[in-house]
DNA sequence: AGCCGACACTGGACATTGTCCAAGTCGCAT
DNA sequence: ATGCGACTTGGACAATGTCCAGTGTCGGCT
């Protein structure tokens, strides 16, 4: 556990966390201002592989780094600023997909994301 | 509707088409040896803007585009291989979200990406 | 204490994906 | 044929991510 790492899980900690890797390389200089972007890259992936933190793709440009990977969650996310929340929809949508849609696939997981406007961008 | 255009149509045509830009420029190239990166660009994002085809995030690198735009559907993906296809699950997701869990945003859309592998996938 | 080796960190080069723009080209109406 | 406007092109640039060689750090050993 070097200072860069444990920096990198702190700007990590909390509900609802859902940066990029720029903005974890952001926060984190701000706390030792001369940690490497490679580093923060480096730390991320091993974060990922160690099943600590998850790689989410709710957007079309950077991946998002989820430090929530121990309770299975999808993800509401506003179409017009971006905000994402963590939600926990009830039943299973695997069970939605019948054998004649599976192409002979085994299927094991399913992403949902919910795409809506949140209370502020409503407002506006 | 120039020569560019139609090349770029007629490549995007068929069914469980989800070609990344790149790939559609070198299918395009090999119909149209002089069409350019920045006309496949453009012209999908005409394609898009006019829906009559689709962005879809299915991985995390490249968007894929996707005609089949008329009727709403979901994708199965192989995690191994990257191949799509175009599902219909049963059921309808956004009922599975109760208020509880919608923090104030107005829901509008969800998209659904299971993930597995395919057959040939499966074998090997 | 001083040395050594393993590991981590850094800065920068490079790759991929996508956007933007100035200039050239093309097709169509006149 | 000519002129105009729209389209296309090639390249520069931006954003994101990967990779690598060199440097730094730290614990263990003598
Ligand atoms: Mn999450
Ligand atoms: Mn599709
Ligand atoms: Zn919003
Ligand atoms: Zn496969």
């Amino acid at each position: 556990m070097t200072a860069q790492r444990r920096v990198v899980a702190e700007v990590l900690d909390g509900d609802h966390v859902h940066l990029t890797a720029d903005e974890v390389h952001a926060r984190a200089v701000a706390k030792l201002p001369e940690i490497s972007r490679a580093t923060v890259y480096n730390t991320l992936g091993e974060l990922v592989s160690l099943g600590e933190v998850l790689e989410v793709a709710t957007d079309k440009r950077a991946k998002r780094y989820d430090p929530n990977a121990h309770r299975p969650h999808h993800h509401l996310v506003c179409a017009q600023c971006g905000a994402i929340k963590d939600v926990h929809p009830t039943g299973n949508p695997l069970s939605d997909l019948p054998t004649s849609e599976r192409f002979g696939y085994t299927v094991s997981d399913v992403e949902v994301t919910y795409r809506g406007l949140c209370p502020d961008c409503t407002a506006a």
